[in-house]
RNA sequence: CGCGGGGUGGAGCAGCCCGGUAGCUCGUCAGGCUCAUAACCUGAAGGUCGCUGGUUCAAAUCCAGCCCCCGCAACCA
């Protein structure tokens, strides 16, 4: 049995429509996953939806829907705009669904059975308004609460917790030992000041039904649901212990092993940085107590601001995904999302630079090398490929070398860097061999020959190079090629692909200039 | 002393972990070219790398202190 490469985005909350952010975490983890398969793996991409909750319960009763119902109608939106994004996602996990919900209560079956939870009084602070405890930090100077959380109340109940100070030093052990846990490093040193200053507090992990009822019932105790995030957390695991994954603990599992190769444990979670703690602290933690192996890797990335402001709909400062999609295309926005800021830091999205990108990378760079590129050959070979010439493998096969190990750093800016480096490469070249005045010599046509061969040659190489990142750009470009099949593997960006006699097909803009 | 991120030529960023000619895109100026989406190529101007100290033969890069912006602070990517 050997292991696939298994990465994951964190699931969305339902209760909303996709922004920018959403969208930038699920574009990066299908870049990383077309990558791994580019460069040969046998990759699972996952993402999903979290469903449960007491805002979902209660816009769904608002608008006189069903809990299910509304999901169900929210989700088809979700699930368009993952094919919007044109994302290669191999499932897509639903916290409502019963394959989720049978494996959440054999984890939490198991769990209890082996005494990891207790069951105590919690008795502060409640808002009924914004349905959330507050706590003496929830305190304003003057003692009172911000108005937002409307009438206050004191409120006693009884919850399950999961006693988690057993697992604390091991926890910090294991980030020590594994240096690649965390990524990037400055957010697992986030992570180890945290464990290393605090004691980790019991984690509440049940809501009493009669104040909550849209949740994963807890199968020892008909009165509670499902706190959210241990719900939400054991996506990641109850997909492939649905399947009955051979990574996954038996008990755990739904099905008889199903054979094949195993996902668990995942390669990347791929998240946001405000969801670390439950990702790196939480999360392992439950799956030690589950007795099931710990990720490779918590990948967190950065925020997004527009216009240097944060990105709010109260205040209308908001990207809308699908907009820009609908009018730049899809891999316009694939581009500058993961062009123009690294995973890790805070970015910032401005329309301008946007254009700006899109103008002078996309249409000018790229776009007009490919153009001109197959213009000419069409026009002074009738579109046929001249015998092989090499004088630009170099460049390639340098390119090639780099992007490959960009792809497996996750550097996927970088790697774009990299790949623009070869564009700008190409369009050097043909300012340099000036193959239109070779064109008007017939003394120099096996000199145009070689230049038109190599300029051909790149446009195909850097198909290959983008299929992770420009997936609809890297096929027009093998379209334009006339080249069958997907640009999908990086093995094809080996000089010499294309073939003496190959016809191609019609070149077109790819990239189309805007006015603006 | 809550936690974290940032301060690099006009703008936006990379480089900092693993010290050693300060790189990229846009913009500006001057040339070249005409195949191509008026795109492309070449060259130039422009920076005391927030401030102050320290370590070092050498610091944007390591250490200490300070100033200034900005996020987060249990369910928001």
């Amino acid at each position: 049995m050997s292991k696939r490469f298994y990465i994951t985005t964190a699931i969305d909350y339902v209760n909303g429509h996709p922004h920018l952010g959403h969208a930038y975490e699920k574009i990066v983890a299908d870049a990383i996953a077309r990558g791994r398969r580019s460069l040969g793996l046998d990759a699972f991409y996952l993402t999903g939806l979290d469903e449960h909750g007491q805002k979902v319960q209660q816009v769904a009763v608002a608008e006189g829907k069903a809990p299910q119902a509304y999901c169900d109608e929210l989700a088809a939106v979700w699930q368009g705009f993952a094919a919007r994004l044109d994302l290669t996602n191999n499932d897509f996990v639903r916290t409502t669904q019963p394959r989720h919900k049978q494996v959440v209560q054999r984890i939490l079956s198991k769990l209890y059975a082996e005494g990891h939870f207790y069951k105590a009084m919690y008795e502060g602070f409640y808002s009924p308004k914004e349905e959330t405890f507050l706590t003496e930090k929830d305190r304003r100077p003057d003692g009172t609460f911000d108005p937002i959380y409307g009438e206050v109340i004191r409120l006693q109940e009884d919850n399950y917790y999961f006693r988690l100070q057993r697992h604390q030093q091991w926890l910090i052990d294991h980030i020590e030992q594994n240096p690649g846990f965390i990524s990037p490093s400055y957010r697992r040193n986030e992570v180890l000041g945290f464990l290393k200053n605090n004691t980790l507090e019991d984690l509440c992990i049940s809501r009493p039904i009669a104040r909550l009822n849209w949740g994963i019932p807890m199968p020892f105790d008909p009165d509670y649901v499902t706190y959210v995030w241990f719900d939400a957390l054991s996506n990641y695991i109850s997909v492939p212990a649905a399947a009955g994954d051979a990574g996954v603990p038996e008990d755990l599992r739904l099905s008889g092993a199903a054979g094949g190769d195993a996902l668990w444990p995942a390669d990347i979670h791929v998240i946001g940085k405000d969801i670390l703690k439950f990702h790196s602290v939480y999360w392992p933690i439950m799956l030690k107590a589950m007795g099931a192996p710990l990720p490779r890797q918590v990948l967190a990335h950065g925020w997004w601001q527009k216009d240097s402001q944060k990105i709010a709909k109260s205040t209308g400062n908001i990207v809308d995904p699908v907009a820009v999609i609908d009018e730049w295309g899809v891999d316009a926005f694939r581009f500058y999302v993961l062009r123009e800021l690294d995973i890790g830091p805070d970015g910032n999205w401005t329309d301008a630079g946007f254009r700006a990108r899109y103008q002078a990378e996309l249409a000018n760079g790229l776009g007009n090398l490919v153009n001109r590129s197959l213009s000419m050959l069409k026009r002074y070979r009738a579109g046929q490929v001249p015998r092989v010439s090499s004088e630009l493998a170099p460049d390639a096969a340098r390119v090639v070398a780099e992007t490959r190990e960009h792809l497996l750093q996750n550097q996927l800016q970088h790697g774009l860097q990299a790949i623009w480096s070869l564009v700008n490469r190409g369009n050097q070249y043909v300012d340099h061999t000036a193959p239109f005045k070779l064109a008007k010599d017939p003394a120099q046509a096996a000199r145009l020959d070689e230049v038109l061969y190599s300029l051909a040659e790149v446009c195909r190489v850097l198909a290959v190079l983008l299929w992770p990142f420009l997936p609809g750009t890297a096929s027009k470009i093998y379209a334009q090629l006339g080249l069958e099949g997907a640009p999908d593997k990086l093995a094809a960006a080996e000089w010499g692909g294309l073939k003496q006699g190959h016809t191609i097909g019609t070149p077109a803009p790819l990239f189309p200039r805007k006015e603006t």
